[in-house]
DNA sequence: CGTGTTTGACCGGCGC
DNA sequence: GCGCCGGTCAAACACG
């Protein structure tokens, strides 16, 4: 809606030479076009021809446009519904998840009930004070728990959840419920931050890395420094490739920290593949509060906008390869058939 | 040589 | 008290 409102559409899919610029007369367009360096002789009917199939792959980009447009309203709608979702089970969103595999061990049972404790009742608690005496240790990791799906290549076998922040990993154990091993790490990004982060794979699908977060980083996110001249998910190392790696624990981890998401999660969309840039969208979206108006009002944000959605999908291979057989098929007479 | 990772040992909680 | 289990420690190791 307001989003759709602020943002062009019209593509550029960094097709340069078929771009037709609003102002720019079809002439100089086609003389462009001819230039390119194809080995055919400029006929006037070839370049009738190249001039109508230009029409229709403007009309394309044009029906492009609207999907988009269409998308960016649904978009919308889910996101006021899922903002209005999370306004109403704010924290108990966070914890539970349909990987809660029953199954664990006693100890996790005794763990959600602290979580559910500290949430029925954190300030009034008198029995958690006084066992904050006993165990003062645990008292401070038990503030916040995360849980984070990233879905990583099947070839990737390290426990890396790249998530802009800095990490040493102190230990990594196999756990009963689960062949694969679990990964220990502390936030190593301020020497005082007891946030630690768990990473494991999936039970049910090895591909996935589950990544709990216990506690709330004392700092700001590390890429709010350099998040103009890096990628913050790249920052961390350079081991994992996928970008989707990034993109679900930033949005999590950012949601304890508003205050820098918007210039986090804009870098973070240019290094992140297609599946992950519906949920970066979605970030910068569920981020942008009444200040956020103000960034997307701007031409350089409209813009960026732009070469985001640009970017990811031609990032997309699907996209790519979708993209490349309707153009082929426009341009070889032989394969030219109507959807 | 400094920093980060690995991995076996150890600790504490929990159920029986 | 014992055993199981998850979590943590710290020495050894790897790497740049």
């Amino acid at each position: 809606m307001e989003f759709t409102s602020l943002v062009d559409t019209s593509l550029d899919l960094n097709f340069r030479p078929l771009r037709v610029p609003d102002g720019v007369p079809k002439q100089e367009v086609e003389s462009n076009f001819i230039g390119l360096g194809i080995d055919h002789t400029p006929v006037k009917d070839e370049a009738s021809d190249l001039l109508e199939e230009l029409n229709r792959v403007s009309a394309e980009n044009k029906k492009l446009t609207e999907m988009l447009t269409v998308m960016c309203q649904n978009y919308n709608a889910l996101r006021n519904q899922v903002t209005e979702y999370m306004s109403k089970h704010n924290s108990t969103t966070t914890t539970t998840s349909a990987d809660d595999h029953s199954a664990g061990s006693k100890k996790r049972k005794s763990e959600n009930n602290e979580i559910l404790k500290s949430i029925q009742g954190e300030s009034s608690s008198s029995d958690e004070d006084n066992s904050c005496t006993k165990k003062p240790r645990e008292e401070h990791i038990k503030t916040k728990t995360t849980r984070v799906y990233v879905r990583t290549e099947p070839s990737d076998t390290s426990l890396i959840v790249k998530d802009g922040f800095q990490w040493r990993k102190y230990g990594q154990k196999v756990t009963r419920d689960n062949p694969s091993p679990r990964a220990y790490f502390k936030c190593s990004f301020a020497p005082n931050c007891l946030v630690k982060k768990k990473v494991q794979r999936s039970v049910e699908d090895q591909s996935i890395l589950v990544a709990t977060y216990e506690g709330e980083h004392n700092h700001s996110h590390p890429s709010k420094m350099d998040a103009v001249t890096t990628s913050p998910c790249s920052r961390l190392n350079g081991k994992s490739t996928l970008g989707v790696t990034a993109s679900v624990p930033c949005h999590t981890l950012n949601s304890t920290e508003p205050k820098n998401m918007l210039q986090i999660e804009d870098k973070k969309v240019a290094s992140s593949t297609s599946t992950s840039t519906a949920g970066g969208h979605k970030r910068k979206l569920l981020s942008g509060g009444a200040d956020n108006n103000n960034h997307q009002n701007r031409p350089e944000f409209q813009h960026f906008l732009i070469e985001q959605m640009a970017t990811s999908l031609t990032k997309d291979p699907s996209f790519q390869a979708a993209l490349a057989a309707a153009i082929s098929g426009k341009f070889l007479p032989n394969n030219q058939t109507d959807k």
